[in-house]
Order: C-alpha cells, then sequence, then structure tokens
DNA sequence: TGAACTGCTACTTTTTCCGTAGCATTGGCG
DNA sequence: CGCCAATGCTACGGAAAAAGTAGCAGTTCA
C-alpha cells in the first residue's frame, strides 16, 4: 500500500501531531467506554495532572473529538469512529505482542 | 464495538505508551517510504533533534517496529503492519478534515 | 447548614525536548 | 598516504512540557 506524499498542512499531520502527545491516545481510549467526568477519566488515564488533562481535552475539543455532554466527557461520532479504530489495534496489539513474546 | 478492560500491562497500553511521544508516529510514518538514513530520516521529521530521534529509534528497535539495516533504519514487518494502518487512518484524517472544515 | 462532590486553576519540581556543536568513523579520490 | 565529505551519534545548556500537590469556587443533596 503506497504512502501519499507528505506535507506539513495535511490533516494526519495535524493528527498525528496532536495524538502524538503524552495522554491523547489514551484519552480517547478511556472515553470508549461511555462518557466520564473530569475526575473519573483522570483517575482512568492513571492519575494524570489535571492541568495537563485539561489541556488534552481542550484540544480534543477543538479537533472535534471530544465533546462536553451533561454526563461530562464523552466522544462525538468522529472520535468514535476513531477510537473504534484503536480498538482494532488493540486486538493487533495482542498479536504483535505474542510474536514478540514468542520469539 | 466493545472496548476490552483496560490493564496497565496490556499490549496496546505498551503500544499506545510509546506511540503517544512525540516523533514515534511520525517517524514510522516517514519509514513508510522506505528504509532511510539517521540524517534524511531526521530531515523528514522536520529537523528533530538528533538526541530525540535516537532516543525513539532505540524505543522502536526495542519493539520491534524498527530494525537498522544497510540501508539504514527500516519497519520490521510489524513495522510495516502497524504503518498500513496509519497509511488507513490518512484516508480518515481526509474525510473528517473535510467534515470539520464543511462545518 | 454543611459535607461531599464537581471542574478546574495555581504553583513548584521534575522530565522531556530543542538547538547547536562537534567527535569518531567510513568511504572515496588523488 | 593525506584530505575531504558524509555518516551516525553524543554532549550540553536552555526552553518547554509534564508531573505532583494544594486548594478554590460551584453544585447537589441530606
Amino acid at each position: 500500500m503506497p504512502k501519499p506524499k507528505s506535507k506539513k498542512s495535511r490533516p494526519i499531520m495535524v493528527l498525528l501531531d496532536s495524538l502524538g502527545r503524552r495522554w491523547s491516545l489514551r484519552i480517547i481510549w478511556e472515553l470508549l467506554d461511555g462518557p466520564a467526568t473530569f475526575r473519573i477519566l483522570r483517575k482512568a488515564c492513571d492519575g494524570v495532572s489535571p492541568s495537563v488533562l485539561n489541556t488534552r481535552l481542550r484540544e480534543l475539543r477543538k479537533l472535534g473529538l471530544v465533546e462536553k455532554t451533561d454526563d461530562g466527557y464523552a466522544l462525538t461520532k468522529d472520535g468514535e469512529s476513531l477510537g473504534t479504530r484503536l480498538v482494532k489495534l488493540d486486538r493487533w496489539a495482542q498479536r504483535w505482542d505474542k510474536r514478540r513474546r514468542g520469539k
């Protein structure tokens, strides 16, 4: 599968840059369980510091992946669709780990 | 799609933790073009500092996603298979960006 | 009222990252 | 051989990000 040529302004770059920050992926991962309050989300993310969590949530909201609801923070449709891919990645990771440990 | 319950030692956590560091995803992305020397890879990654690049490469090699070859650094089979998912994500990102900008 | 939540800010310490300089090695080439 | 250029990579000082902790202001509910 050929990879498109990389340009800095490409959406994927925006995405990789943001997701490539600490806790971004993890937050999405945890929100797959459903909406969560700030504090619950914090605990789920190994007690990440509130300042960082708040920063990430702001970024993810700006990207339209997370939103604030009555139940706390939740994935948007886009966030959900991205999260789905993470779940698939989870299965990949399990096979990968077996190969790794098997060696 | 249900998400498996999260435990710290799960492979996906190892993966998310490592990929959730700056330049990790980007390095894999760039290596999809084929093997690259240290310096070329550095330029491709917006001139990331050599110390960080070296650190990331060590981590990725430890995870079995990247290896050193005669042509420089290259994706392993696992790295390639993970990278393939990034390419798919690229297409997702384009659609996502349209929705975002369309709004 | 007051206890127990909530989201979130403020502040200090620690870690990570950046930017640059430069060393050691390798491979031509005359 | 000597010289040059390119390589992989380390070292180091300053800047930025993250961690860790405390606590404030608002809401809820008995």
